[in-house]
DNA sequence: CCCCCCCC
């Protein structure tokens, strides 16, 4: 059985290095905070003592979820740090470790090790002449090299300029908005450009930074004159030093960081360029073969890495929600997967970007739609990285100049209506549910095969202005002419504009949608201005159209969002298209999904 | 304090 280091659990919270030791776990603990990522909490022992102030880094959450890390194991600690918390709470955080024996192994708790107390542990509250700690000197440095146990040998990390004496340096994971008195050190691993807003609120300017250490990775966002203080200071890939900004809860909806928190950078925050040479994580990739698009979710956040084919001219399209005319450029980029996918890029971007010469780019942090299949978009938050120096580049440069430039790629297959094979985003009714569409901060398209249930025929439609265009609700005069407020005209005559609640059931469950006049239309099989003429001339026809409407089954194309109603929230599902079901088209994707299962 | 990231 494996040897604990006795001891070194007190050397660890004293702010000494001890190499590697060795560890039991007695215990784990799940913190769930309200829809943020889970934190692991452990109680470990080194046969002396046993700690409870212990905390898994998120990196290594996976040795929780995978069973790896359970109850009376022996870990090796590779890395670590040590923080105070509220005042004098010394806090343990695993940056990395083995697992050397399973606790199924080992069965029992090895010697009689005696809890020992996180309060006034650290020797700094208790030992007031010794120095402050600087948790960075504590980091056993990875591979073999044990860590220098004597203070005295270890430059202090903190030597930047104007702060004599401040030489703590607080991991990013220990930053919460109930303690402001920390300094980071940190690589810029991301940076946007600056940005305008305007809203109700108020408006302004911003851009936002990501943030990286050993510890795990925040976002920052600097505002106005914050701008103008640290916009060109803050460059991708280089180290800072950061105190003074303000920490709050970040929106886990706008943001893939493994943080719960966010910093603010206001003109009173202390940013220094760190000119130590220090070893910090850098950008990190996860790159999708371009190929393997399809096995993410619509809207993932993901990396990605080509040889820019197709370079497209600059195009405005009139964006849909804000009325507003945005520049775009849609590029096709390949990789050795012999696939293309569109990447669409944007505004500044989009024109500044320079194609010539098939240019390898790199995208961290790019949206994957399932547009077209599945096509990707560079965001404002996104790094686009031309012809980056790493391995990867030099490899597709190496293989696009010697037989990409000849090769047909394969691309994702269209979405267009009739269109069911791999491309479409085919979602079953409890599949919206359990996967919360439509919770996002955008609508989600999807589509689904399911049956007509019930149709409402009350408020089902309205008169509308004749005018092209303009479906706006006209006002009966009563004397033959409908009045337009939008046109602020009256007119002899009006159309007719559906608004169709229908249910909808497929196999998993049920979902009201709303139809609006193509889609109704076709549910319903007459014109809306047939039906309205029969609902006012013959109502027994009109209540058979309903009637012979119900248990038909369509392909539905349909768009969910969450909106607010009465100050409730509530998914909001929009047919965008009906159609008949194409039963060889859905056939196929029957068949994909039951490859998929393996069986 | 943003949180839009669009369009086909």
């Amino acid at each position: 059985m494996a040897q604990l280091s006795g001891g070194a659990i007190q050397a660890m919270i004293q702010g000494e290095s001890p190499d590697h030791p060795i560890l039991q776990v007695i215990n784990t603990r799940k913190i769930t905070s309200n829809g943020s990522q889970d934190r692991y909490r452990l109680m470990v022992s080194d046969g002396t003592v046993t700690y409870s102030q212990v905390m898994l880094a998120l990196q290594l959450n996976n040795l929780m979820e995978e069973d790896k890390i359970d109850q009376l194991c022996i870990i090796k600690v590779n890395k670590f740090m040590c923080n105070t918390i509220q005042g004098n709470k010394r806090i343990i955080i695993i940056l990395d470790a083995d697992v050397l024996q399973r606790g199924s192994e080992v069965q029992q708790r090895i010697g009689n090790p005696q809890p020992l107390r996180a309060e006034g542990a650290a020797p700094a509250n208790r030992a007031p002449a010794r120095p402050p700690l600087n948790p960075a000197r504590q980091f056993s440095p990875g591979g073999n090299r044990p860590a220098p146990v004597n203070n005295a040998n270890v430059k202090p990390a903190a030597s930047g300029p104007g702060t004599p004496g401040s030489s703590r340096v607080h991991p990013i994971a220990s930053l919460t908005p109930y303690q402001n008195r920390w300094r980071i050190r940190a690589r810029v691993t991301q940076k946007s450009n600056i940005r305008t807003w305007s809203n109700s609120r108020g408006e302004g300017r911003l851009f936002n930074v990501n943030f990286l250490d050993e510890s795990g990775e925040i976002r920052a966002t600097a505002f106005n004159e914050g701008v103008d203080k640290f916009y060109d200071l803050l460059e991708v890939n280089k180290i800072y030093y950061v105190s003074k900004g303000t920490l709050k809860t970040a929106n886990k909806q706008y943001s893939n960081l493994k943080n719960d928190y966010e910093m603010s950078l206001n003109p009173e925050t202390v940013i220094e360029p760190c000119n130590e040479n220090v070893d910090l994580p850098s950008m990190t990739f996860d790159f999708v073969p371009i190929n393997e698009m399809e096995k993410h979710q619509a809207n993932a956040i993901i990396d990605v890495i080509g040889v820019v084919k197709v370079c497209n001219d600059i195009s405005t399209v009139v964006g849909r929600q804000s009325q507003k005319e945005i520049t775009k450029r849609d590029l096709q980029i390949v990789d050795q997967s012999g696939v293309a996918i569109n990447l669409t890029l944007w505004g500044d971007d989009a024109v500044k970007f320079n194609g010539d010469g098939n240019p390898i780019i790199a995208v961290k942090g790019a949206r994957l739609s399932d547009f077209g299949g599945r096509s990707l978009s560079a965001l404002a938050s996104s790094q686009i990285i031309l012809n980056p120096d790493t391995r990867e580049a030099h490899m597709l440069r190496g293989w696009y100049d010697r037989d990409g430039v000849n090769m047909d790629f394969a691309s994702f297959r269209s979405d267009g209506p009739g269109a069911g094979g791999g491309g479409t985003n085919w979602k079953t009714f409890s599949d919206v549910k359990t996967e919360g569409l439509g919770h996002g901060d955008k609508a989600d398209y999807f589509t689904s095969k399911a049956t007509v249930i019930f149709l409402k025929k009350d408020n089902c439609m309205y008169r509308s202005c004749p005018t092209d265009n303009c479906n706006k609700k006209v006002i009966d005069q009563g004397n033959g002419l409908y009045r337009c407020e939008k046109c602020n005209r009256e007119f002899p005559s009006h159309k007719w504009r559906m608004i169709l609640s229908a249910n909808l059931a497929d196999h998993t469950d049920n979902q009201w949608i709303t139809c609006f006049q193509e889609s109704a239309e076709t549910l319903l099989g007459v014109k809306a201005d047939e039906l309205g003429d029969m609902r006012e001339n013959n109502e027994p026809a009109f209540d058979q159209v309903f009637q012979q409407a119900v248990f038909k089954q369509y392909v539905f194309k349909l768009r969910a969002k969450v909106e607010m109603y009465n100050e409730e929230s509530r998914l909001k599902t929009v047919c965008v298209n009906a159609a008949p079901v194409d039963f060889i088209d859905y056939s196929k994707h029957l068949l994909e999904q039951i490859a998929a299962l393996g069986i």
